[in-house]
DNA sequence: CGAGCCTGTGTGACAGGGTCACATGCCTTT
DNA sequence: AAAGGCATGTGACCCTGTCACACAGGCTCG
């Protein structure tokens, strides 16, 4: 049983690009490893099948921050901008989870972009998909409040059990600042009684006042 | 005389592509001009003939950062990410001198995508540039001082005459501050004889170390 | 078992930077 | 000359990032 047709986005390619796409092989990689780093070379475009792909920003200082998380049956297009535009790229992607993905080859990229309108679309999308959540990101980090970020990450992340089971380091570098504000702003919010936490987990109280805090201060009437 | 002529990178397209395009006038804008703004519907994509577009992100309390500018040649993809993506952008373009600039409707633009290659080519590389250009500002911001981004822009965009025109707001909105800073900033760049600072004017007196400030801090060995 | 050791966390001090609230200045309009 | 508008300077204050640690829980390994 071949992996295009596990794929809901790939199921529904045109016949030749599906067959086309047979050809290739997935491959599997461990949780953690890092499938690229900054100045490396573009081998192709990359199709998450399952599994879940981080791409970070990291500065100097080692300090990192999460750009955006590739879900399965997206695609990582980071690794298509060099291809693309010409320049290098500057992100670095890290499997989170064990991940299986398929890696299409420049020329058999640009042979689907060339062949297939369905496959233009997707590409087309996932490119207009992830640019939203830069903006986002940008938007975010410059004016929303550490506060609000990490009000919202909790409740975003948070399991049907209202935990959220991450370290301060990983939520650190998800909303992009340094560990210990977070420490910090998790005490804060806990002596406010809105949340809990213990190693690896914060536990939501009041989801109602996490709620304000997400959407900042109120302005002033 | 078409302007589809004048254009090097539709000049360079395929015959019925630009015979298509031909149909198309281009039109006008006045310095100032708001060409779309968060939440409006999408009409198209944007290609800029001439003049200079900036795209901006408008927080909440007014302060705004510029996202990338639109120089000739190149077009406003911001305009079409609402068409392939599904999401509203969120940006704000503005005109900042008088402009010229096509705008290629929905249905237009979908057929070159089917129909020309090259056409293709020149969207993607758009996409490709645009975001590498929105990560490199996430660097930024996330990453480099004020200081190192002020000299940055300081000599970037100098004239011949290394004299900057643009007022501390339009500053502070460039490099994605506020005005106050870049003006406690200046004045210290200015007390270590680095440059001069009028009413709407910075000149540059030391490059070198102007070069200096703009990798920041040097690290320790 | 205890000794190390790694990881996740708390904390204090400090500098850089954003915000607010004004006070100037400078230039243009009437 | 008076008035208003823009560009700029300044002080106070709080939020945030950084550095340098201390301390806790769990782990392994002798």
């Amino acid at each position: 049983m071949s992996w295009t047709q596990d794929t809901i986005d790939i199921a529904k390619l045109e016949a030749p690009a599906r067959a086309l796409l047979d050809t290739l092989s997935p491959m599997s990689v461990p949780k953690g490893a890092v499938l690229f780093c900054p100045g490396e070379a573009v081998k192709g475009y990359v199709f998450v099948l399952s599994g879940q792909v981080d791409v970070n920003l990291v500065g100097p200082n080692g300090r990192d921050i999460l750009l955006y998380r590739v879900a399965p049956g997206q695609s990582c297009i980071q690794s298509t901008l060099g291809l693309l535009g010409g320049e290098d790229y500057t992100g670095e992607a890290t499997a989170e989870t064990p991940t299986k993905m398929v890696l299409i080859p420049r020329d058999v990229f640009f042979a689907l972009i060339y062949s297939s309108p369905k496959f233009r679309r997707l590409v087309f999308g996932a490119f207009a998909d992830r640019m939203q959540a830069m903006m986002q990101l940008i938007e975010n980090v410059s004016f929303m409040s550490v506060e609000a970020r990490l009000a919202a990450l909790i409740l975003d992340r948070a399991g049907p059990d209202n935990c959220l089971k991450m370290t301060q380091a990983e939520i650190a570098t998800a909303i992009g600042t340094a560990r210990e504000v977070v420490s910090r702003r998790l005490d804060k919010m806990a002596q406010a009684g809105l949340v809990g936490h213990e190693r690896g987990v914060v536990i939501i109280l009041d989801a109602k006042r996490l709620e304000d805090l997400r959407r900042g201060p109120e302005l002033k009437a």
